[in-house]
RNA sequence: GGCCCGGUAGUUCAGCAGGUUAGAAUGUCGGCUUGUCAGGCCGAAGGUCGCGGGUUCGAAUCCCGUCCGGGCCGCCA
């Protein structure tokens, strides 16, 4: 790598006791200053490191002089010779070396930052969203996008390496009704209509297969109008991927080596093999179809044990679980009444009950009245619980109840630290539903998307009962977070057409959302199948960040705002008029 | 759209069962200091307590509204 310019010779990171004595120019940005009367100590700082600046008065009194102006963040240039320490800082790579400055150039003055640009900074979120370029000085935030140029690059060579095409698909495409919001983009040309950005390249990549280029990838930028999360942007980044003539397995092997092979190279972490989890067991046990297998708790099945006691809160409920919290007898009644709560407010649950067991097999709470000792007592043993331990038993309808015990879970763990650190367990959920009931609408609708293939051995189940159909579908998740989603896709038009059906999608309906793309899927089309990752969350999730706005340059805020820009900002009429748009004012704030 | 948390010095926060002149740390400014590396010591300046209204003799503190930021639910095929 050549890092010398018109300006430097060596960056502020390369310098080593080897090269003492070599006359040097460095250039960037005075990090710290400490002026001690008669020295000058200046820390100059660039993305490859830091290296120490010394002034002494007694060598040269104008450059002493001189140095004493420089303050936090100025841009200089420091001609010099390299000389080993009197005292080293072990602490960092150039820490025995140092510059004896015989000349300082100072490039540009910088206002005083809002913040300290220092590994830890004093900034709050709000501020440093504001000042981003600011924030991106610090070191934790260029490891991070260090990280993620590394991970981008590991990504195609990876799959070029295997064959994948990277192909490119147009962000001006049309809206369509299905799935998230869209954002639209007004057409000058046309006037009333609109264009919108892609929520993913979802059908272009099923065309590439059509099309015959059988492996596709794109490091591509995905949209969609909806509500922010930590681990949600309005726009944000997929590694789409796309095969021919695959089944699941060839998709999950293909991407479980992809996954391996890039912790093992960027991370050096080794991964236990992944395991295959049915939807319905993650359900059960974990109460979410993300499941975070690095720690126990995991949820029983008691209604058949606690129902026929004569109690109507279990007797009428579709399910009764239980949760085992460790620890959990020698908790303060407070916090169960917080947890309570908590799932209260989110969860529509009619029951929720805790055992607390603290001495030998002695359980303890209101709920021992109802089934007496000996029931609860093997309640607590066929829930794992363990002397010193507690469980949870909520009883409603089986989906929100065994869902309110996987919320209880995550943060009850969170809250009591029983989750390791440092470690990262991956996995594939597999047999999703092909649909879900909507009630509000009394009409199916796809789980996935209206082009997800059904197991081949459901076929049959499409006319008789569509619940229990299962989906060529499948979702990664490492660490309890949904890292990766796909399926196989339909390929067989008979097939797709029955699908329409049961979603309630007329001829017409489907012709006309989707008209292009049913006349291209008679062409010949392959067996296909892919993969979607959400890179940010990817990224996120190895650099051990809680947001994936630590590992985005410029991100949107929580109200999906850009407040380094201001933007979303109001246009000029000239502007609004050439593109044939008028602001309602009632509906403008 | 709903719930929760926060908004006080440049910054991060404390103060909030109403009561004298709103504090700390850090940063900033001035002075001293020749081996620091989160430099040290001495001194100083620095506030529309987010905004608007209300209760009260009196509001940073209580109430209502509103704006901004963060977390969650809904939403995200």
């Amino acid at each position: 790598m050549n890092t010398k310019t018109a300006y430097r010779t060596h960056t502020c990171g390369e310098l080593r006791l080897s090269d003492v004595g070599k006359r040097v120019v460095l250039v960037g940005w005075a990090r710290r200053v400490r002026t001690l009367g008669g020295v000058v100590f200046v820390d100059l700082w660039d993305r490859y490191g830091i290296t120490q600046v010394i002034f002494n008065q007694q060598w040269d009194k104008d450059l002493y002089e001189q140095a004493k102006k420089i303050d936090r963040e100025f841009v200089i240039q420091v001609e010099g010779e390299v000389r080993e320490r009197e005292n080293k800082n072990p602490n960092i790579p150039t820490g025995e070396i140092e510059i004896k400055a015989s000349k300082l150039t100072i490039l540009n003055i910088s206002k005083l930052p809002p913040f300290t640009l220092e590994e830890h900074t004093d900034g709050g979120e709000e501020l440093r969203a504001k000042y981003r370029y600011l924030d991106l000085r610090r070191p934790p935030m260029q490891r991070n996008l260090i990280f993620r140029h590394k991970l981008l690059q590991f990504t195609r060579n990876w799959l070029s390496k295997e064959g994948f095409l990277e192909l490119e698909t147009p962000f001006l495409i049309k809206s369509t009704p299905e799935g998230a919001r869209d954002f639209v983009v007004p057409s000058r040309l046309y006037p009333g209509h609109f264009f919108a950005l892609p929520q993913s390249p979802q059908l272009f990549k099923q065309l590439f297969m059509i099309s015959g280029y059988d492996k596709y990838f794109q490091i591509v930028r995905c949209f969609r109008d909806e509500d922010l999360r930590a681990d949600r942007q309005p726009e944000f980044t997929q590694i789409d991927c796309e095969m021919s003539f695959v089944d699941e397995n060839d998709v999950l092997n293909t991407f479980e080596r992809f996954v391996t092979d890039a912790f093992k190279e960027l991370l050096n972490y080794d991964l236990e093999p992944f395991i295959r989890m049915p939807y319905e067991e993650a359900m059960n046990k974990y109460g979410s179809d993300k499941p975070d297998v690095r720690f126990g708790m995991l949820i029983t099945d008691i209604t058949k044990d606690v129902q026929g006691h004569g109690f109507k809160v279990f007797d009428n409920s579709e399910y009764v679980g239980a949760l085992p919290v460790p620890g959990g007898a020698t908790l303060s009644r407070k916090k169960w009444d917080q947890w309570e709560e908590y799932i209260k407010q989110m969860a529509d649950v009619p029951g929720f009950f805790y055992v607390t067991w603290k001495e030998e097999l002695k359980a303890k709470g209101p709920i021992i009245k109802i089934l007496g000792e000996e029931t609860t007592r093997e309640l607590l043993i066929k829930s794992k619980a363990q002397q010193g331990d507690a469980i949870i038993i909520m009883a409603g309808p089986w989906e929100k109840t065994v869902s309110a015990l996987g919320t209880l879970r995550m943060n009850i763990a969170k809250e009591l630290n029983i989750i390791p650190k440092d470690t990262f367990k991956a996995l594939f959920v597999v047999d999703f539903p092909l649909f879900s009931w909507n009630e509000e609408e009394n009409r199916w609708e796809p789980n996935h998307h209206p082009f997800t293939s059904p197991k081949d051995t459901d076929i049959h189940l499409l006319d008789t009962d569509p619940g229990q159909v299962k989906a060529k579908a499948y979702d990664l998740v490492i660490n309890g977070v949904e890292v990766a989603g796909g399926s196989i896709r339909i390929h067989d038009q008979k097939i797709q057409q029955k699908i329409f059906d049961l979603l309630g999608l007329s001829r017409e309906e489907a012709q006309q959302k989707f008209g292009f793309f049913l006349e291209a899927l008679q062409y010949g089309t392959p067996p296909h199948g892919g993969i979607a990752f959400g890179f940010d969350r990817l990224t996120a999730i190895m650099l051990g960040e809680e947001t994936i706005r630590s590992v985005i340059a410029f991100p949107k805020n929580k109200s999906g705002r850009d407040p380094m820009l201001d933007a979303p900002a109001p246009i000029s009429p000239e502007q609004l008029k050439e593109l044939h748009l008028k602001i309602v004012e009632s509906d403008r704030e």
